[in-house]
DNA sequence: ACGAGACTTGTTTTT
DNA sequence: CAAGTCTCGT
């Protein structure tokens, strides 16, 4: 599955090595190598820490950072491009930086342009792999056989592409989703992995054995289209350069550093990408840095491979190692719950990480409960008030959940509070409606031969051209190999079509004639604006008397206004298509909401987690598909999450879920169990709704041997649960109290686990449950039932309306 | 060609 | 439950 690999031309076996260049500034090198000989540390590393100071200072080969959470690894990134800097050993365009997300990219300009004053300019090769990637494609297109201003569909263009290529192989769609296959091809392109190259059992899984030969077709098609996806950006330049040894060596002699950010999250053709360019002839120092940390690594859906970072050192020989294991964020309990978690998963690399706070006042990690979803947001609002109250601050406060969807009760709930709020990476601004659609008249307006921009916005508004129209046309267009638009400019002259459909069709081939024109003339606000209203696209939504009329047209404004930051509409048009996130108001004092995935990298005073409930966190289908390495991700993910939190970190559960909009009773997640009770306080539960504080959460379900039998039975699971029980047979030792305490394990070997603590939850099943089989029972969500079953403190209920549900006995009364 | 209403369908995470 | 798709009547 690794092909691709073996076949990279390794520098080191290329004939005639290059010499070594010249510093480019050696004025200012050799004053600031004078400076640090007469011990006049440069400012910028002062107050680093030994390994810090060594990971900025190892300037000459390779260098792997292994970095803790909350261990200043953003520091280090900035400070060693600084450093590069100040003492002229290359020029900010010289300094490759690779980072994982836009944001960060943008954090990283401004913390270096703080560094080193802003005399420097902005470092033009700083950014994501995909947006670098896109520079790369603007400036050698044609080398891989597309024009330079190529367009780049997103996901949405992609899934509607794909339907059309589905349909006209004569599959059926419905059967054959246009959305898996775009998740399939998704996953060959993170692999590095050509239509030739593709397994023959990935080939054969879909469309009867015709995978191969559609993911063929989609790339003809996106050539035609002169348009790229996702992928490609990674893949195009990757096959660029193996084809064209001069160019890569143009940015060989480039690029004299690189760097890259997030190393755990890089996928096989990230890393592909990454070889080619740091790759140095023999003698030549690769001056690469890679900072990452293991158990960080929450992208594996996503094609990262975590064995990148074990590679590193067999890849890059001599690769410097060094490991920030000293913690700057968090308070003990938060790292001592943290590390106590993630200790739980296997093949890790072994941090320790430790932390000299220890302030008696600081508090656990507290863990809530709450009758339902609905009640959680409600209590999670109180709590931010009352500290709001206490004059912290709003900003320094998150809600980190597990999927999207569970951000809506928080809004719902912030709303009617008068709370402010932020949410982060939530339903993009970008993927609205509204904003798709007038996208897609800039896009065709710049890019006449984007079709899908063409097919999206010919009838909207309606123009009275239908699927009959829109097919003639399309075959029309196919028949002479030439782009939507310009097939509709040729067949308004003839007579195929009927008067009507010629008319509108005349009316939309004026319009983007005249707006092309103007596209040079005039400045793009003010051409987007004529755009929207000459379509009659903004008439449309104001004609339009639903409610979400007016907050469309609202977006609409925004969207122009957005554009005020940008150059030209070309400039605006990639900008979006790679950041697909809106900038928010950093003024404004508001909680976050995002989910655990935006969080990483980022953290806060006090953090919330919701919903840590079995099936949601883990996820279920991350279990369902991963299996155990499913939840390892999974738990990594929680660890994340905890170790966002500087101070104050509150997980809760609820008892009863809405899923598919019916009302499921869902049990504690199993990580909370994972949890050690020197570090952490089950809160006591508040008075609200009878009961449910008595019960359910006080006792553990792993008191049974295997208390899953009948939910789950996953392969995945088991193992996972097999795991699980082994571990808990351990006698787990337990340390703490020293001035430096050390939190989980580390070189120490799996067999010797040292980590303090028991379980959370006291165990109180192996007294005799209060309930027997038969009794008549009243719940509070699914009204009277019979039990069918007890487990330890689990009953199954018949519920005379509900159905058979599960649920824990703290939640129902005899009746 | 188009809208309204019935119907299915499915919700992890993202560049 | 909601969003997206499909079917039907006009």
């Amino acid at each position: 599955m690794m092909s691709g690999f073996d076949d990279i031309p390794f520098f080191d076996e290329e004939p005639a090595p290059r010499k070594q260049q010249p510093p480019a500034t050696g004025g200012i090198a050799a004053r600031a190598m004078a400076a640090r000989d007469r011990q006049q540390r440069p400012d910028y590393l002062s107050g680093l820490n030994p390994e810090q100071a060594e990971a900025v200072e190892s300037l000459d080969g390779p260098v792997l950072v292994l970095a803790g959470a909350g261990t200043g690894k953003t520091r280090v990134l900035t400070t060693r491009i600084a450093h590069i800097l100040s003492t002229g050993r290359a020029f900010p365009s010289q300094i490759l930086s690779v980072t994982f997300t836009n944001k960060a990219a943008r954090e990283m300009k401004e913390r270096i342009g703080v560094l080193v004053g802003h005399a420097v300019e902005g470092m033009p090769w700083l950014g994501t792999f995909h947006s670098i990637g896109v520079k790369l494609l603007r400036r050698h297109a044609e080398l891989v056989g597309l024009r330079s201003d190529f367009t780049i569909l997103d996901t949405d263009d992609v899934i509607r592409l794909i339907k059309q290529i589905i349909q006209a192989e004569g599959l059926d769609d419905k059967r054959w989703p246009a959305k898996q296959f775009a998740g399939m091809i998704d996953g060959w392109k993170n692999k590095g992995l050509d239509p030739a190259q593709i397994p023959e059992g990935d080939a054969r899984a879909f469309a009867n054995g015709k995978g191969r030969e559609l993911y063929a077709a989609y790339q003809n098609r996106l050539r035609t289209l002169n348009a790229c996806d996702f992928g490609d950006l990674l893949l195009h330049p990757i096959r660029m350069f193996r084809s064209n040894p001069d160019v890569l060596k143009e940015y060989h002699d480039k690029f004299r550093y690189i760097l890259v950010d997030e190393y755990q999250d890089t996928n096989t053709a990230q890393y592909m990408w990454l070889r080619l360019l740091a790759q140095r002839p023999k003698g030549v120092p690769q001056n690469v840095c890679c900072v990452g940390d293991d158990d960080q690594s929450i992208y594996g859906w996503r094609g990262a491979e975590v064995d990148n970072i074990l590679r590193f050192e067999k890849d890059f020989p001599g690769a410097k190692v060094i490991k920030l294991e000293r913690n700057y964020r968090s308070t003990e309990h938060i790292l001592g719950a943290a590390a106590h978690l993630i200790a739980h998963n296997e093949g890790r690399l072994g941090k320790t990480l430790f932390t000299e706070r220890t302030d008696p006042d600081d508090e656990k990690v507290q863990v809530h409960a709450a009758w339902d979803s609905e009640e959680e947001a409600r209590a999670v609002g109180e709590e931010i008030e009352q500290l709001q109250r206490k004059s912290h601050k709003l900003n320094d406060m998150a809600i980190l959940v597990r999927a999207s969807f569970q951000m809506r009760e928080f809004e719902d709930r912030f709303v009617t509070l008068g709370l402010n709020y932020r949410v982060i990476g939530g339903p993009r601004f970008y993927e609205r409606l509204e904003i798709r659609d007038a996208m897609a008249y800039f896009r065709l307006v710049c890019q006449p031969a984007d079709d899908l921009a063409f097919e999206r916005i010919v009838n909207t508004p309606k123009r009275g051209l239908g699927d009959t129209t829109i097919r003639t046309l399309h075959d029309y267009a196919r028949a002479r190999d030439i782009p939507m638009l310009a097939a509709a400019t040729d067949i308004i002259e003839t007579d195929e079509l009927k008067p009507k459909a010629r008319k509108g069709l005349f009316d939309v081939v004026a319009d983007f004639r005249r707006w092309q024109g103007l596209l040079e003339t005039t400045v793009h606000t003010e051409l987007a604006e004529q755009i929207l209203d000459e379509s009659g696209y903004t008439a449309m939504w104001q004609n339009d008397k639903s409610a979400e009329a007016p907050g469309r047209l609202e977006n609409l404004k925004e969207l122009i206004r957005s554009m005020e930051a940008f150059e030209s509409l070309r400039g605006f048009l990639e900008h979006v298509s790679l950041v697909m996130d809106a900038e928010q108001n950093e003024n404004l004092d508001a909680v976050s909401i995002m989910t655990l995935h935006s969080a990483k990298g980022l953290e806060f005073d006090t953090v919330f987690l919701p919903g840590w409930e079995e099936g949601l966190f883990p996820h279920q289908r991350a279990l369902d598909e991963g299996g155990r390495s499913g939840l390892e991700e999974e738990r990594r993910l929680a660890y994340v999450g905890i170790t966002r939190a500087k101070h104050r970190c509150h997980i809760w559960f609820v008892s009863n879920r809405r899923i598919h909009g019916l009302w499921q009773s869902t049990l504690p997640s199993r990580f909370l169990d994972e949890l050690p009770i020197t570090h952490v306080d089950v809160a006591e539960s508040e008075q609200s709704y009878g009961g449910y504080g008595r019960g359910g959460y006080g006792q553990s379900r792993f008191d049974k041997a295997d208390p899953f039998q009948n939910t789950y039975s996953t392969p995945g699971w088991k193992r996972a649960q097999q795991n699980r029980s082994d571990a808990t047979r351990d006698n787990w030792g337990s340390r703490s109290g020293h001035a430096v305490e050390r939190i989980g394990y580390g070189e120490s070997g799996p067999r010797s686990r040292t980590i303090d603590g028991e379980l959370v939850a006291k165990s109180t099943s192996t007294e005799p449950s209060r309930f027997t089989v038969g009794d008549r029972v009243f719940h509070m969500k699914f009204g009277n039932g019979n039990i069918s079953a007890i487990e330890g403190n689990k009953l199954t209920i018949d519920f005379d309306k509900a159905g058979q549900k599960r649920v824990l006995d703290g939640f129902v009364e005899k009746v």
